[in-house]
DNA sequence: GCAAGGTC
C-alpha cells in the first residue's frame, strides 16, 4: 500500500513524518520540493508540503478587460479556479500518480479544509483514489498527531464549500466595486482604487477618526504647579484643580501663594505589575511597532525570516497561552549562553516556582511566539536582531516574577489652595529585566509627614490647549482590526499595508489623506455595506451555518449576490458624483488655503533644498512672466495639515503641525506675524 | 491592474 499525505506547509510534512516513523525517515526532492519518506509495516508513506492555497478564484479571461466589461456583469459571471503556482501542483500530481491512498492533513480550520479539498479534487482529476480520508488535529505534538492519524475521518466538505464560499464572495464584492469606483473617477492602471470586505471598513475607522481630528476645536487652558523642596529634594506638585479654563482665576490664586507649605497628608502604598502575556501576532507586532519602531508589516517579514531561519517558532498565531508541552528550561538554557541574557535568566530561574503568564486568547494553533534558538554570534544586523530581541525578552518577561512599586500622594497647602504631588518608585525590577521597554522613570517624593513645612522655589504658570483624540498607530490599529474581526492573523498587516499603497494612508501614526477621505465618503454614503466591520461578522455567522448545513454554499453566495445587486443600482447615476468627489480629494492634498492673489496655497517641496515651504499656485502666471511671489516658511519636521482657518491678526493661514510623539501644534504661516511678538510678551 | 486568505 502507497499512502501520500497533503499538508498546507512544508514545515508541518516534516514534523509529521518525524512523529509517524519515530524518527527514521528520509527525504527525496521532487520537482525540488521535499517529500518526507518512510515505511510502517507493510506501507509505504509520502509526505508533502503545499504552500497554502495551491488554487485561487478569479473570472473567465473574457472578463478581464476592464473598460469593456461592465462591472455589474461581474456580479453573476461564472467563477473558474487557477493554479497559485504551477510548479507546486505538479510536484503534488506527481506524487499522486505514484499513490494509492490519500489523506489530508492541512490545517483544521476553514482555509485548510479547502486547501486539502482543492488539492483532493486536483488528485482525483489524476487518477480514481481507494480513499480519502482527513487526519483532524489542532497541534503537532505526538499525542495529537498519533491520535489523529489512528482515527482518519472523511473530509469535512461543508467546512470546505464554507472556505469557497468566502472566496467568491469576496472577489465578486471586491472586483465589481473596485472596478466600479475605480472606472468612475478614471482612476485606472496602477492608480485604481480598491474596495474590499476588510481593506474599506478599515479605511472608514481610520477616516472617521480624522474628521474627529479635522472637526476638533481645541481650548485654552491653565495649569498651576509649584516646584517644591524638603531638606534639599525637590518635587513638583499640581494645583488640585488640574485644569484651569479661566486664566484670571489662577492669576487670583498666584497672588495669594506664600513662600511655604504645610503638608496636609502623605500616603504612600505599594503594589504589583504583573509581566505581560505570551506574544501572538496582535500583540507581537504591537509591541514591534511600538518598542522596535517597525510596521507591522515589516515586522511580519522579519519574523518569517527568523522563523524560517529556526530562530523562532511559529509567528502567525491566535493563542496566548504557551501550551503545557513546551520546555521553558530548555529555552532559558539556550538564552542563558548570551551574556545580555544571562541575569535575566538567573534572576527567573532563581524564583521558587516558574508560573508562565497567560493571555485571554486559548486555542490550540500554535504555540505563542518564543525563541526556538539562540542565533550564530553576529548573524543577525539590525531590524533582525531588534526583532530577536524582543521576543526573547518578551518569553523571558512572561516567565519573570511581578514588578514592585511604590506610589506615594501628597497633599499640601499654599496660601489656603491645595496642590497634590504623586511619587513613583519600583522596590522590585522583577520582569523590567527581561523587558524595560516601559519602565517608568523613578519619581520618588522626598520623606515627608504630616505637619512638614516645604519650601516654595517656583510657581509655574503653563498655557495648554485640549487635545483631539489621538491617530492609530499601526499597532493600535492591527489591535483594533483584531478587537472588531477584521482580517486574520496571517492578512492584518498586508490589508494595511494595501491602504498604504494605495495612497489611500500615509505617516506614522497613522493619517489619512485627501484620497482616502474622498473614497471612505463615497463608502459610507453609497456602499454602505462594505463600509463597516458588519459584513464580515456577517459572513462568518453564514459560513459556520454552510459547515454545519443549515445553508448551502448555494444560498449564502446567491443572497449575497442579490444585496450586491441592489447596492449597484444605488450607485446607478451616482458616477458623476463620485468622480467629483474623489477628484476633489486629490486636488485638496497638500492644499493649505486661499493667497491673497485668489491663487491656492499648497507644500511645495524645494527641487535645490529639498525642503519644503508654502507657495502660491500663482507663482507662474499662464503667461509665464507675472508672478505671485508669496511663499511662506514651513518646519521641516512633521506633518503638515490644513486647518482651514486663517490668522485673526495678519490674514496668513493657520496650519498644524503634527509631530511623532510630540502634541500637535497650531501655528501662523507667518513668521513676522504680530500675534507672535505678542506672545513673547505675554511671556 | 480587481478581494482576502493561505504560505515562502
Amino acid at each position: 500500500m502507497r499512502t501520500l499525505i497533503v499538508t498546507e506547509k512544508d514545515k508541518s510534512a516534516r514534523r509529521i513524518a518525524e512523529i509517524l516513523s519515530n524518527g527514521k525517515f528520509g527525504t527525496k526532492k521532487v520537482l525540488n520540493f521535499p517529500v518526507y519518506v518512510f515505511r510502517k509495516d507493510s506501507q509505504e508513506i509520502h509526505v508533502i508540503g503545499l504552500k497554502g492555497h495551491i488554487l485561487r478564484v478569479d473570472f473567465p479571461p473574457p472578463y478581464q478587460n476592464w473598460q469593456k466589461v461592465d462591472p455589474k456583469e461581474l456580479i453573476d459571471a461564472e467563477i473558474i479556479k487557477v493554479p497559485v503556482n504551477e510548479l507546486v501542483l505538479k510536484a503534488l500530481k506527481e506524487e499522486v500518480v505514484w499513490a494509492d491512498e490519500l489523506i489530508v492533513a492541512t490545517d483544521f480550520d476553514r482555509e485548510g479544509e479547502l486547501i486539502g479539498y482543492d488539492a483532493a479534487e486536483e488528485a482525483k482529476r489524476v487518477k480514481a483514489f481507494r480513499s480519502i480520508k482527513r487526519a483532524r488535529f489542532s497541534a503537532l505534538t505526538p499525542q495529537e498527531i498519533k491520535e489523529a492519524f489512528k482515527n482518519l475521518q472523511d473530509p469535512y466538505l461543508s467546512l470546505a464549500l464554507a472556505g469557497e464560499a468566502r472566496q467568491e464572495i469576496d472577489l465578486v464584492w471586491g472586483a465589481t466595486l473596485t472596478r466600479f469606483l475605480s472606472l468612475a473617477s478614471r482612476r485606472l492602471g496602477k492608480h485604481f482604487l480598491s474596495v474590499g470586505r476588510v481593506q474599506s471598513p478599515t479605511l472608514c475607522l481610520l477616516a472617521q477618526r480624522e474628521k474627529e481630528i479635522r472637526d476638533f476645536k481645541p481650548t485654552d487652558y491653565w495649569q498651576l504647579k509649584l516646584v517644591l523642596a524638603k531638606n534639599g529634594q525637590q518635587f513638583v506638585v499640581n494645583h488640585e484643580k488640574e485644569r484651569f479654563f479661566d486664566h484670571t482665576q489662577v492669576e487670583k490664586i498666584k497672588k495669594k501663594l506664600g513662600e511655604k507649605g504645610l503638608v496636609l497628608e502623605y500616603e504612600v502604598s505599594q503594589r504589583n505589575i504583573l509581566p505581560p502575556s505570551p506574544f501572538n501576532t496582535t500583540q507581537f507586532l504591537a509591541a514591534a511597532s511600538n518598542i522596535a519602531r517597525l510596521s507591522p508589516a515589516r515586522a511580519m517579514q522579519i519574523a518569517e525570516d527568523l522563523y524560517m531561519r529556526g530562530l523562532i517558532s511559529y509567528p502567525r498565531v491566535d493563542n496566548t497561552v504557551y501550551p503545557a508541552s513546551l520546555n521553558f528550561k530548555a529555552v532559558l538554557s539556550f538564552l542563558k549562553k548570551d551574556p545580555a541574557y544571562e541575569e535575566v535568566v538567573q534572576a527567573i530561574l532563581s524564583q521558587e516556582k516558574i508560573v508562565p503568564t497567560r493571555g485571554k486568547k486559548h486555542s490550540t494553533d500554535h504555540p505563542p511566539i518564543y525563541p526556538t534558538a539562540l542565533p550564530p554570534l553576529d548573524s543577525l544586523r539590525g531590524a533582525e536582531k531588534k526583532i530577536y530581541d524582543l521576543v526573547a525578552r518578551r518569553f523571558m518577561a512572561t516567565l519573570s516574577p511581578s514588578v514592585e512599586v511604590e506610589d506615594g500622594v501628597v497633599t499640601i497647602e499654599v496660601g489656603g489652595e491645595k496642590f497634590i504631588g504623586k511619587g513613583f518608585r519600583v522596590l522590585k525590577e522583577g520582569w523590567y529585566l527581561a523587558y524595560p521597554f516601559f519602565r517608568r522613570k523613578d519619581e520618588p517624593l522626598p520623606a515627608l509627614k504630616k505637619g512638614d513645612w516645604v519650601e516654595v522655589l517656583e510657581v509655574r504658570f503653563e498655557k495648554k490647549q485640549t487635545q483631539p483624540p489621538p491617530r492609530y498607530s499601526s499597532a493600535r490599529l492591527v489591535q483594533e482590526m483584531e478587537r472588531l474581526g477584521l482580517g486574520t492573523k496571517s492578512t492584518r498587516h498586508q490589508i494595511i499595508q494595501n491602504l498604504f499603497e494605495r495612497g489611500y494612508i500615509k505617516g506614522e501614526p497613522i493619517q489619512t489623506t485627501e484620497l482616502g477621505m474622498a473614497v471612505a465618503e463615497a463608502l459610507m454614503r453609497h456602499m454602505k455595506p462594505v463600509s463597516s466591520p458588519e459584513m464580515t461578522s456577517q459572513l462568518e455567522d453564514e459560513m459556520t451555518e454552510i459547515a454545519e448545513q443549515q445553508k448551502s454554499k448555494e444560498q449564502v453566495v446567491g443572497h449575497s449576490r442579490q444585496l450586491l445587486k441592489s447596492v449597484m443600482k444605488g450607485l446607478e447615476g451616482e458616477k458623476e458624483s463620485l468622480r467629483e468627489t474623489v477628484k476633489a480629494g486629490i486636488k485638496a492634498e497638500g492644499l493649505i488655503g486661499k493667497c491673497s492673489c485668489g491663487g491656492e496655497l499648497r507644500v511645495v517641496v524645494s527641487r535645490k533644498s529639498k525642503k519644503r515651504f508654502v507657495g502660491c499656485s500663482n507663482y507662474f502666471k499662464p503667461d509665464g512672466k507675472q508672478k505671485c511671489s508669496v511663499s511662506y516658511p514651513l518646519p521641516q519636521k512633521g506633518t503638515v495639515a490644513s486647518t482651514g482657518e486663517i490668522c485673526a491678526f495678519c490674514g496668513a493661514p493657520v496650519v498644524k503641525i503634527i509631530n511623532q510623539r510630540k502634541r500637535p501644534w497650531q501655528i501662523c504661516l507667518n513668521p513676522d506675524c504680530p500675534s507672535k511678538d505678542f506672545k513673547k510678551e505675554e511671556k
